[in-house]
DNA sequence: AATAATAACAACCGCCGGCTG
DNA sequence: TCAGCCGGCGGTTGTTATTAT
């Protein structure tokens, strides 16, 4: 059995304070990112190398791109997930100046309940059929008109295990062309046996990491 | 104005894989 | 070859802020 990284008992936790954070600061700018697990004593911090890697990379990092996300950003973070499910390092990695901790968290607050409200399943993208059915027949202009709608789904019926129609954001092409920083350009050749990104299983959890990393590396 | 509910965000926890001695 | 350390990742929890009643 592994003992805990951080089981010291004057181990810190909990919040940062701006002295903490200071001290930090200053101790990167001189000596970079070295070994966290250094870090910590070097820095005369009372924190684990954990931490101290967690609260720079999160948010102490002079390039981090901190405040709302855009709509370009919402569109991209939603057809990654779409493709990677839920990698969020890889998502964040494209995603200029954010962290994996903040589209994760933007994810779980912003875009997976709104996905829930349009009837889309946040997991796997799909619309099932029910929904389908309601948004056909009383909301599809909405949907249309609406480009803060899901801009990468494909509507599935659950009964017939089929895809209905799939659709982009007519958004994507102004999107790609506003935002030189984002890359937006998703035309990722995507090797041919899992070329359906709309599949349930395997799902990401189900892959071994390697697995997984050779996949996404192949794809990006 | 007080309280409850909800949202947003920061941080921790535990697991995994890579590296090294 | 293998055990242990370390960094990285994703899931989860805790705290604070905001909104609704």
């Amino acid at each position: 059995m592994r003992k805990p990284c951080c089981h010291k008992e004057s181990t810190n936790k909990g919040a940062w304070s701006k002295q903490e954070d200071q001290k930090l600061i200053d101790y990167i700018q001189v000596h970079g990112e070295g070994c966290w697990s250094s870090i910590p004593k070097a820095a005369g911090l009372y924190r684990c190398g954990k931490s101290c890697r967690l609260r720079w990379l999160n948010y102490l990092r002079p390039d981090i791109k901190r405040g709302v996300f855009g709509q370009d950003e919402e569109d991209l973070i939603i057809k990654l997930h779409a493709l990677l499910g839920n990698r969020w390092s890889l998502i964040a990695g494209r995603l200029p100046g954010r962290t994996d901790n903040e589209v994760k968290n933007y994810w779980n607050s912003h875009i997976k309940r709104k996905l829930i409200n349009m009837g889309i399943d946040p997991n796997n993208h799909k619309l099932h059929v029910h929904q389908i059915h309601a948004t056909s027949a009383s909301s599809s202009v909405s949907m249309k008109n609406d480009h803060r709608v899901s801009p990468y789904f494909k509507c599935y019926d659950a009964v017939n295990d089929e895809v209905l129609f799939s659709t982009c954001s007519d958004k994507k092409e102004t999107t790609m062309v506003s935002s030189s920083n984002l890359n937006l350009d998703l035309t990722i050749a995507l090797p041919s046996p899992r070329v359906d990104i709309v599949e349930d299983k395997p799902t990401p959890n189900s892959e071994s990491r390697t697995e997984r990393k050779e996949t996404i590396h192949a794809w990006l």
